[in-house]
Parts: C-alpha cells; sequence; structure tokens
DNA sequence: CGTCGCTTTGACACCTCTCAAGGGGGGTGG
DNA sequence: CCACCCCCCTTGAGAGGTGTCAAAGCGACG
C-alpha cells in the first residue's frame, strides 16, 4: 500500500530491505476520508502520524475573518504530518481537498525506528526538512512573485512532485482541485486565480480544466515562475 | 557560550547533564561574522552547522529582479541552519543583519548524538520543526494578513522569541534591524513599513526608532496581529 | 564637517480585491 | 429520465491597498 511512499523517499535516498521492512510493519490502519474532511484540528493530542496514500489533502491556518491560507499541499506517497511525532500537536488543521485513502502510522512505532534505525530517522528527518523547504519556497511566492508568477510556480512543484511518484507526465497531470482551493495556496481571491489562468492559457503555456492540468510549453512555464527545483532536493549528495 | 540555546530548548523539553555535556563538546569553534555577511550559499555543501550566540541573521531568497524574501530571522540561540544536517546543501543563502558570533557544529558530530542520543535527536529534530511552523505561520501572514496586521504579528513573534533567551521585558526590546529588512520578512516595501511603523505608532501600540522596540499596548498589538503564541510551541506536551 | 545610507513624506500608478451577474456541469430526487 | 439545484467557473466594472518615484531630513561615522 506503501509503494508512492518509498518511490518519494528513493528519490532522494537509498533505503535498505531491513529500513523497508520496517515501514511496511510500522503501518497500523488503513483509512479513507470523504472530501473536505478536517482529519486533525490545531492542538489536538496526536499518537499517529499519517501518510497519504491516494487523493490530495493541505495543511492550513485561518483568520478571524474566515481567510484561508493553505500552507502545503500534500499528494499520495507524502507523510502529511510526520511532524507531528516530535511537535505531539499541530500548529494548524490538516484537511483532505479530495476524497483520500491514508495509512496511519503510531508515534510509538516512528520511536522504535529513531532508536533502531539512526539512518532511517535522518531520512524522516530530512522528509519533514523537504516540507519546511517548501514552505520557503512558497514564502517567496507569497511575498515576492507576482500573481501570475505564482500561479505558473505552484502548477510546475506539483508536476514535479507528482511525477517522482508516477502520477504526471509530459503531458500534464490529473489534480481536482478547484479554483478556490488553488486561491487558498496562492493567497490570492479565485476571481484573481480564474484570470490568471485564463492569462496562462492564452499564452500558451498550460491549461487547467475540469481537474486536469495540460502543460502546452514547460519551458516557458517555468520560465515565467522563475522555478528553480532545486527546493525538491532531488540530487542526492548525501550519505 | 551556549547558555541562550540551552534556555531555547529547555524552554520546550528538558535536557539531561550528560546531554548538554554532549552538545557542549560538540562545538568545535567560535567565529566572528561582520554585518551584511552571506555565510551560507545555495547549493554549497555543509559539513557543519551553526549556531548563533549573539546578533541577528536570516534566511532568505530571491528571484532575478533582485526582490528578496526573508523566510525566517535567526536571533541569538538559534540553531540557525541545523536542517543542513539531514539535507547537505541548502535551498537558500543565509546572511547576517547585524555583527555575529557563532558557533559551529560539525555534521560527524550531530551524526554522532543521533546514534548515541535518541531523546536529544528528537529535541533536534523537533527544532527543525518550529523552523517549519514559524515559517507557516509567515505564509498565513503573507498570505491572508494586511501590510498592517503582519508587521504588528512580526514583532509579537520577536518580542516571544527574545524574551525566551533573555532578551525582551515587558517593555521592549533591541533589535538592530534596517526598516528595509522588515519590508525583506514582510513582503512589502520599505516606503509601506515606514507607513505600518507609523500607524502603530499613532495607534498607541508600538513604536520603532534606532533599533529598539518599544511596546505601548502589547495586548492591543496582539489584537491587531491576531497573534496566537501556539505555533511557538512554548506548550510542552511531550514526553 | 561632509558623506552615505536610512527614514520620512507626498503624489500618483497599478495590481489585486470586491461586488455583481450570468453560465455550466454534475449529482440528486422525483 | 428529466429537471432542478448547488457549486464552481467566468467576466465586467469599480474600489482600494500597496508599489513606484521623487525629494528632503536625519544621523552615524570617518
Amino acid at each position: 500500500v506503501i509503494e508512492k511512499h518509498l518511490m518519494k523517499l528513493r528519490a532522494r535516498d537509498e533505503i535498505g530491505t531491513e529500513e523497508e521492512a520496517a515501514i511496511r510493519a510500522a503501518v497500523a490502519e488503513v483509512v479513507d476520508y470523504a472530501a473536505d474532511y478536517t482529519f486533525i484540528h490545531r492542538g489536538q493530542e496526536l499518537n499517529h502520524s499519517t501518510i497519504l496514500l491516494d487523493g490530495l489533502a493541505c495543511r492550513y491556518k485561518d483568520l478571524s475573518d474566515g481567510a484561508r491560507q493553505i500552507s502545503e499541499l500534500h499528494i499520495a506517497g507524502d507523510f502529511a504530518d510526520l511532524h507531528s511525532f516530535t511537535l505531539k500537536y499541530l500548529d494548524h488543521d490538516m484537511m483532505t481537498l479530495t476524497p483520500c485513502r491514508a495509512a496511519l502510522f503510531p508515534h510509538e512505532r516512528l520511536r522504535d525506528i529513531t532508536e533502531r534505525f539512526p539512518h532511517l530517522t535522518r531520512v524522516y528527518w530530512f522528509a519533514t526538512n523537504l516540507d519546511a523547504a517548501i514552505h520557503r519556497e512558497w514564502e517567496l511566492s507569497l511575498g515576492r512573485r507576482s500573481a501570475l508568477s505564482r500561479t505558473a510556480h505552484l502548477f510546475c512543484e506539483l508536476h514535479v512532485r507528482l511525477a517522482i511518484v508516477g502520477l504526471a507526465g509530459d503531458a500534464g497531470y490529473d489534480l481536482a482541485l478547484t479554483q478556490i482551493d488553488i486561491a487558498e495556496c496562492l493567497g490570492l481571491t479565485s476571481v484573481h486565480v480564474n484570470r490568471m489562468l485564463r492569462e496562462l492559457r492564452e499564452m500558451g503555456l498550460m491549461e487547467f480544466s475540469r481537474g486536469r492540468v495540460t502543460l502546452m510549453n514547460l519551458e516557458a512555464l517555468r520560465d515565467v515562475a522563475e522555478f528553480d527545483p532545486t527546493y525538491l532536493y532531488l540530487d542526492p549528495r548525501r550519505r
């Protein structure tokens, strides 16, 4: 069930067979969530972490006027809340955006892994640091990129991340998000996201329609976004 | 030399005497950097991490037109680039904003710690997750808070973080930043930061002048910022 | 005591938001 | 099977928040 998770880990480091066995053994339960279901509430005490097997989920925070900011999107294979292992409770909510299947990983077994597998511990530590790197890139987008560039950047990031787990090709990828969801990632309104998508389409770069992203000119799209995949750490110089 | 670092760790967890000794023993060297010195370049291979002993530093990324976004500020006691231990190279630059003193921590000794001290390993893993939590809060600021609220929020965060290491009191704190630096944290121009600071001053909330923050009405400032310190994880429910 | 960088202020431009209205598609119930 | 309905998408017009440009003031340092 966790093949995509292993694909993601192996894109950055080697995972031995004993380590793989330990990961597989740590899965306690597989659960299904409906779309738009908040499966972790801020402040809630947690004793397990969640690997996303299928579907799209996100971390988000909001303000008193209801404005919501998604701080990261999660795709199949992501350890969506691995950080809860050391944090014990989260500062944000986690929500599904589409129907999702997930594997639950008790913290107790993670702790076991940290005491028996130092290398695997570093691999998982790395995974949470990768989430932080994505946060930093989004801070750059939110703070300094124009709405058009920021929109292009999100689709470039998802293209790379989905390709790692076999869910994207050169032509494009499926992405069951609404323009409202995208607006909440980008710090824009859905009205403006709509205008930016139209502009990207009229520029001949990409199209997003009915849950499908069609890449018409990836290179030009990356230029608009100033997309540099360094922050996704696919160049494994480690160990 | 690392007293502030220990204060920061102990604000969130217990550190035993053996662990403290291991930390002290891991410091290889103490160095001084001038202000505005980029001490880590993106992509550069790293074999040590840096604890900030004194001064202010930051992580930043920039775009081709020169626009710069600071993704996190670091104060005395912070392990500024602990994440480089698992990442091996960084996706961003690190720069001093004031003259700084720093302790260098070879990755080799950190690896040693991860193999001998599972609890301390989790403490340091937690520390990198805390940085990610700060990134998420900044994403919320950059994406959804107004310029005024965002400005207020930064000063609330620094007040809490500096107080943990004994560098802030109820009256205020020293902060040797320029309005340009603040603008680069907030995704604004320095001109607009200046206007927001004037507004906060005229509202009787706080004043920032010549490297000194004076808190005139902290409660009201926090209201404007919608500041909730949960994301700084000062409520230790763990272990 | 001059210089250079930072701060402060004003006027104006522009990017993105707000508000509003109509269109479309898929699911659900009759 | 059809019709309705509810989201979501799309587009336009106008408002407003923040950026740009410019100039003067201030302060620290050599």
